[in-house]
DNA sequence: GCCCTCACG
DNA sequence: GACGTACGTGAGGGCT
């Protein structure tokens, strides 16, 4: 068909798609050769949602990829400098280019790349002919660089937001239409692509002067009548620079084209090229929708090595042909003269529940080697779908009691270690039934050890990564959702295959894992800080807490009745009734049937309803005000007065939280079902939730916590002699900071300005910034900028730990803690924002990880420390431990705790400030608090 | 299953 | 090339 009226072109600014996808993808690499993929994965997803996403009446008639191509283009010849600063390319990338123009043809697209041209002047004298000849144009991109192209039958589409672009957003973001772009451009210049412009002249003041004077060259010409000399100066002396980045950010029409409009037609895929591409990829979830849609057949995804294919990572894939279940006397008894011999054995237990104090034990299995593994099954039932609700005992298994008589004297021999992957939950099933067992090693604290902050350490993850095996997902055996079933009701013969190969990747885990700690240097964080862990917090959680259910109900009536005043005051106030609790609809009231101003759109288009966002609006109206306050209530209802009486174990009347050990990057721990970590504090009314958690009679809470332990941390870390000393004296330190940034007296400060100074103490922990700390403070940016400048000044010793700490990072591609704990940073070499989030988690590590590190070293002691008292240890929260000890024990209890605490970090480590600890009691968690 | 919001240190 | 932007978490409700 020939190119007019009527047709449709769609121009895809195809190296967008490429960085987009490359830095939106963790590193992919083909299974079979270990060739970086992860851009073309990306590529590919985005083309093929391209392609259904452009299924409507409005579908493009003509379509093309276009690419820049890898060489100078004439705007060097211009100026030099132009993109001189752009960093290199990585080096895992420039390999995907070409599959990329591969993979476009693949899915039978025009794909276009000129020598000597980038892709934005190629896409605009495309625009400009198919234009001319009649037809519309979309180009498919979010580069402002080419707005200047819209308008005359030219849009954008952003294709990440499905979002079209026109003048009005243009506009919105340059402050003049598509006809000015360029001028603003030339003014405001451009950092990433290195165009000068004038300096300190920035999109908004560049968009005044255009709209004042109507175009560049008669701003240029008129320059003299500005009134204000700086900027009159500026532009007078930079003309010529101005001019030329004028040139650099002008798109023309007439960039050669050495093909047709209509060698562009649409063209459906080729299914069988386009599948034979994806699966040469090895992307097996593509290859299947693709087939899918296209309704071919999917070629098989193989990603067995070529046989010559040198340094390919040894893949045995896992023979389970020896698994047997253990159902007799006989056979159990030869596994465990097995283990005696060997010393050792991976295990897994296998229950009702994910729940370890409601889990009922329904087998157990054990592996000695790999391949080498048995199921032994003692509480399968028959299937759950029958009719009298009745449970049929199968046959075939062994009697639970005994199984656990004879596992017992092994499981608890100091000679044999036992091997398991989160073995805490298997430690408390076990521990429900009287054995204790140890030695153990953890084949999921191992991974967290070495690699924390690279990935997850979840037994499908690990597998997969260091096996190259998949494990059997449970989903296979109970199903999911309603109709879900336990473990008790699979068939034996499915469960042992199941369970036996969780103890074999176990086993192949730790064989796996072991060696690696010394070369990788955390034996001892592995040692001294996570396997003993396993026991401490296996016995905190069987422990639980009281909690006053009649206390909780209470509160839950009264937030209700004050919701529905909330809510009947707000219907009143909006004029109709909508979900108080639904962002959206929210948004819509508040920023256009109200029409307040301020409202701000996220990324999927929806108006932000934020508490912080409220505040501001609070201040006028009374609307966004009880939202607030039905906010505050709602949350405290939902998640904490209703919730956490579902979680009281019938059995104990107590609510049993279970920590995740290797679940924070940090070396934190994480509370989970429920998270007794985040309970409210800083409010008024929330704080009597705290009310709620109660001792048993004759009993009190105590709490102890570390003050200022992160601050500590970095005084001793950065070696800053005025913060160490201010610790040493025991002095407020927020107030000493504000003394010293600001040169006033601690004696009688404005509280103001110690507020200031505590919200930069923390700032820096996180890896400060002049936006964070002037959107936490609420003050204007250049303002909170100085605060920091002065800061550092002040001390300039954090600057160092700071560049010191960034630096091991990008080196190592890791820090670590005082305590060796290695916490990997693998986003740190990155360019682009991600970078800066790397940045600044890997400033905080160290730090938030230390005061983690000295607190489970405190938590490990404890046990043996007040063996000899009434008490037990139930919660940590990051730096507070909380116990429960009879009434006449507290003062022992908060001695002998204190000193453990305070002393923690010796012998591995001599802190130059000292660890202080506050100590409260009473009846419940806030008193003690 | 994702997003928004909000609770904690 | 734009995107967000103080670090680390988990949970509940809305919505697709």
């Amino acid at each position: 068909m020939s190119f007019g009226k009527g047709a449709r072109l769609h121009l895809i600014d195809g190296s967008a798609y490429i960085f987009r996808a490359y830095h939106a993808l963790p590193p992919l690499t083909r299974k079979s050769d270990g060739l970086p993929v992860g851009a073309v994965a990306g590529f590919s997803n985005m083309l093929w949602k391209y392609i259904l996403d452009q299924q409507g009446s409005e579908a493009p008639t003509h379509v093309a990829v276009i690419f820049d191509h890898s060489s100078k283009t004439f705007r060097n010849a211009i100026y030099p400098e132009y993109k001189a600063n752009r960093p290199d390319l990585p080096e895992d990338l420039q390999p995907q280019f070409p599959l990329t123009r591969d993979a476009t043809r693949a899915f039978n697209i025009a794909c276009i790349e000129t020598e000597g041209y980038e892709a934005d002047d190629i896409i605009a004298a495309l625009a400009c002919k198919a234009r001319d000849a009649g037809g519309q144009v979309t180009i498919v991109s979010s580069d402002k660089d080419l707005m200047q192209l819209i308008g005359n039958g030219v849009t954008m589409l952003d294709p990440m937001k499905n979002k079209l672009i026109g003048p009005d957003e243009v506009i919105e973001k340059f402050g003049v239409g598509p006809d000015r772009v360029v001028d603003v451009q030339a003014l405001a210049g451009d950092s990433v692509d290195n165009v000068p412009g004038a300096p300190g002249i920035g999109i908004k003041t560049a968009a005044q002067l255009i709209n004042e004077y109507g175009d560049l060259e008669t701003l240029l010409a008129r320059a003299g009548e500005i009134k204000q000399p700086k900027r009159r100066q500026t532009l007078i002396d930079n003309a010529e620079q101005i001019r030329i980045s004028k040139r650099l950010v002008e798109l023309d029409c007439d960039t050669p084209l050495d093909f047709t409009l209509e060698s562009l037609e649409v063209k459906e895929p080729e299914a069988e090229a386009l599948l034979k591409f994806l699966s040469e990829m090895e992307f097996r979830t593509l290859t299947n929708r693709v087939a899918e849609k296209l309704g071919a057949e999917a070629p098989a995804v193989v990603s067995a090595p070529p046989s010559d294919a040198p340094a390919a990572p040894e893949q045995p894939g896992i023979d389970t042909s020896l698994y047997q279940n253990t159902t007799d006397r006989a056979a159990l008894d030869q596994w465990i003269a097995d283990i005696r011999n060997i010393g050792y054995v991976a295990i897994d237990t296998e229950t009702t529940s994910l729940d370890e104090m409601q889990a009922e034990l329904v087998g157990i299995s054990l592996s000695t080697a790999p391949g080498m593994a048995t199921y032994i099954p003692v509480g399968h039932v028959a299937g759950g779908d029958d009719l009298f609700g009745q449970t049929q005992r199968v046959d075939g298994q062994m009697d639970l009691a005994e199984v656990l008589a004879a596992l017992k004297p092994v499981l608890e021999d100091p000679a044999i270690l036992k091997i398991g992957q989160n073995l805490k939950y298997d430690w408390k099933i076990l521990a429900r039934h009287g054995i204790t067992m140890a030695p153990i090693a953890d084949t999921m604290l191992m991974s967290y050890a070495l690699n924390a902050g690279t990935h997850n350490h979840g037994m499908d993850e690990l597998a997969e990564r260091y096996l190259g095996h998949k494990t059997i997902p449970i989903k296979d055996l109970i199903g999911s959702g309603k109709s879900q079933i336990n473990f008790g009701q699979v068939s034996l013969d499915k469960a042992g295959r199941y369970a036996a190969e969780d103890a074999d990747v176990t086993l192949r885990l730790y064989q796996h894992f072991a060696p690696m700690l010394p070369t990788e240097r955390v034996t001892t964080v592995y040692q001294t800080l996570e396997r003993p862990m396993v026991p401490v917090l296996g016995q905190m959680e069987m422990s639980g807490i009281r909690i006053d259910g009649d206390t909780l109900k209470r509160m839950s009536n009264a937030f209700a009745q004050k919701m529905a005043q909330l809510e009947d005051e707000i219907y009143e106030l909006a004029g109709e009734k909508f979900n108080v609790g639904s962002p959206k609809q929210l948004g819509e009231i508040l920023f256009e049937k109200m029409g307040m101003a301020g409202g701000k759109q996220g990324k999927t288009g929806a108006f932000s309803t934020s508490a912080d966002v409220l505040e501001d609006l609070a201040v006028e109206h009374d609307l966004p005000a009880r939202v607030l306050d039905w906010r505050q209530i709602a949350k405290l209802k939902s998640t904490y007065t209703d919730a956490l009486p579902t979680y009281v174990n019938p059995d104990t009347g107590r609510v049993h939280t279970s920590y995740s050990i290797a679940g924070a990057q940090t070396g934190r721990l994480a509370s989970t079902d429920p998270n007794l970590q985040n309970i409210p504090v800083r409010s008024e009314e929330g704080r009597r939730i705290r009310e709620a958690f109660v001792a048993t009679p004759g009993h009190k809470l105590v709490s102890l916590d570390y003050s200022q332990i992160e601050l500590r941390i970095l005084a001793h870390v950065a070696d800053i002699p005025a913060l160490k000393q201010a610790f040493r004296d025991g002095v407020d330190i927020h107030a000493m900071t504000a003394s010293q940034m600001f040169n006033v007296p601690v004696e009688g400060m404005d509280p103001m300005i110690r507020r200031q100074a505590k919200a930069i103490n923390f700032g820096v922990i996180y890896g400060i910034s002049g936006f964070g700390l002037s959107r936490n403070l609420r003050i204007p940016r250049a303002e909170a900028q100085a605060f920091i400048d002065t800061y550092f000044q002040r001390f300039p010793e954090i600057r160092a730990y700071m560049d010191r700490t960034v630096e091991d990072a990008k080196r190592d591609g890791s820090v670590r803690t005082l305590f060796g704990r290695r916490i990997n940073t693998p986003g740190i070499n990155q360019s682009g924002p991600a970078a800066g989030g790397a940045r600044r988690a890997a400033i905080n590590a160290p730090i938030q990880g230390a005061a983690a590190d000295i607190i489970r070293r405190a938590m490990i002691r404890m046990p043996d420390a007040i063996a000899h008292l009434p008490a037990k240890m139930l919660l940590q929260v990051h730096d507070e431990l909380v116990f429960e000890v009879e009434d006449g024990a507290v003062d022992d209890l908060i001695n002998v705790a204190r000193d453990v605490m305070e002393n923690a970090a010796e012998p591995a480590v001599k802190l130059s400030v000292p660890l202080v600890v506050d100590a409260g009691q009473g009846m419940n968690w806030a008193e003690a608090h």
